[in-house]
RNA sequence: GCUGAGGUAGCCUAGCCUGGGAAGGCGCCAGCCUUGAAAGCUGGUGGCGGCGACGCCUCGGGAGUUCAAAUCUCCCCCUCAGCGCCA
């Protein structure tokens, strides 16, 4: 049910769901006062503009048949009800777009099968599994190890480009791309078509998968073009559809995309942000479907399976979430999220939201399906999926991996892209900063 | 970036000069015919509102002129061709 048939239809069940979502939001019987009030208003300019149109085709038959005074009346006549028309049709369009503006605000209902609860506190752990990694007592943190073997360089980051930008390094940047490919792989044997998508996009993309108008302060956007760095590729994968109709029959359709993702990540600062855990870059590989709606829970636990699948073949302790009412964001109906065990850091880190948007996105987007030629075009569900984060995941791997005596060992799902090597080596490209003065240039590794 | 040609329903095309209910074809759907199918014939095939007769909107987008705009004027977007620039 799309947002503006919900409100028509079900504004009570809309009522309940914003409650439990624990948030504030536009108010529904306002909204519901102005919709009627739309309707209204576009009736009368309907019967308006018929009283138009026919007295203007009468005219134009008298004119065939040549002109008289009386005719020079009837246009007149139409003149003022041109300029009555034009005034209220400028009424009406400016209480369509106030309308429309609050229904973009108004978040997804929540399904039933989504915990109602306050905040992040309350999200339910549907499983933890733990690492098949025999892993040491105490790893040391990627922001210790990681400068240690040169292979993560925070420092270097901030100086060319600022606070939360890294450079990954020889093997650092192997073992990122290895990742990546193993991903694609991954997820190519389970069905996905690999897309390369833009990283730019207009503002309609935007606000098709509801990015904008609620949260623009949250992605970097180009002054001269009005175009957006996205803040993750389900917004060009998603948008790959937008106000298209599909056929029934391609359901579900399953794409994914590998790209850096941008985020400003405005006022996240101190100990939560050491290291390359929270950044303004990173990479990504993205699981996105067009479902049937009648099969979309289906396909959420599928997309799940998938996700889940990666950190799995890489021996990470994850734990997986069912977030509730009030962690839920604005446009999932339901949402779980993966959660790896970074045992360096002791903490656990979220790489990927495995959620079900339902029609949120798909009526913002106009993406449509038609189960036959003669029925009408149905919304259909959108679901999107990490397959995984980079950055976080890179985490987790070189935590886990670690070895007593200091070195990251590669986990063997990995290796083939090494060529066979076991560990990770240490980058040999230094300078005085590291080695200090005196002692310039390449060492041995 | 410059010059030129274009953008009409799912697709292809007419209409534009000369303003007055968007025509036709393909595809698709339904019906007739048929043992079945094809061919053929008939009808339907953009969106919104209404139980409905019906009405309104829609010719890439926006603004303007006009009683009336696919059609005239201006601005913008996109596609193609040629030229320029370029990893």
């Amino acid at each position: 049910m799309s947002a503006l048939s919900t409100i028509r239809t079900h504004p009570e069940e809309l009522k309940r769901a914003i409650e439990t979502r624990n948030k504030p939001y536009p108010d529904v019987d306002e909204l519901v006062r102005l919709d009627t009030e739309c309707r209204r208003m576009a009736g009368e300019v309907n019967a308006l503009r018929a009283t138009r149109n026919e007295r203007g085709r009468a005219l134009a038959e008298a004119k065939k048949k040549g002109g008289s005074a009386a005719d020079e009346g009837v246009a007149r006549e139409l003149a003022l009800l041109r300029d009555s028309i034009a005034e209220q049709e400028e009424a009406l369009q400016s209480l369509e777009e106030k309308r429309d503006a609050l229904v973009l605000l108004m978040p997804q209902v929540p399904h039933a099968s989504v915990p109602v609860g306050r905040d992040a506190r309350d999200n339910v752990v549907v499983r933890e599994v733990a690492s098949t990694v025999a892993t040491i007592a105490h790893p040391k943190p990627h922001f210790v190890i990681g400068p240690e073997l040169n292979i993560i360089d925070t420092e270097r980051g901030a100086k060319v480009a600022g606070e939360g930008f890294y450079f990954l390094v020889g093997d650092g940047a192997r073992l990122e791309m290895a990742l990546v490919n193993f991903m694609r792989e991954s997820h190519r044997q389970r069905g996905y078509t690999e897309v390369l998508p833009p990283i730019l996009v207009s503002r309609d993309s935007m606000v098709g998968t509801g990015q904008l108008p609620k949260f623009a302060e949250d992605s970097y956007n180009t002054v001269l073009d009005d175009l957006w760095l996205i803040p993750t590729a389900e917004v060009p994968l998603t948008n790959l559809y937008r106000d298209e109709v599909l056929l029934g029959t391609d359901l579900p359709l399953k794409v994914m995309g590998f790209t850096p993702c941008f985020r400003r990540e405005a006022g996240g600062h101190g100990v939560e942000t050491r290291g390359i855990a929270r950044v303004h870059q990173f990479n990504k590989v993205e699981l996105v479907q067009f479902s049937h709606p009648e099969k979309s829970y289906e396909q959420l636990e599928l997309l799940l399976a998938d996700a889940e699948a990666i950190v799995k073949a890489l021996g990470l302790r994850y734990r997986i979430l069912n977030l509730c009412t009030g962690d839920l964001p604005d446009k999932a109906a339901k949402c779980y999220d993966i959660e790896l065990w970074a045992p360096g850091a002791e903490r656990w880190l979220e790489v990927s939201s495995v959620s079900n948007f339902e029609d949120y996105q798909s009526y913002r987007a106009g993406i449509r399906f038609r189960d036959q030629q003669s029925a009408k075009p149905e919304f259909v569900h959108t679901l999107n999926g990490s397959g995984t984060a980079l950055a976080r995941l890179m985490i987790a791997v070189v935590e886990t991996w670690q070895t007593s005596e200091g070195a990251i060992e590669i986990p063997p799902v990995l290796r083939p892209a090494f060529g066979g090597q076991e560990r990770l080596a240490p980058t040999r490209l230094v300078g005085e900063r590291e080695l200090g003065r005196g002692r310039r240039g390449w060492t041995a590794g």
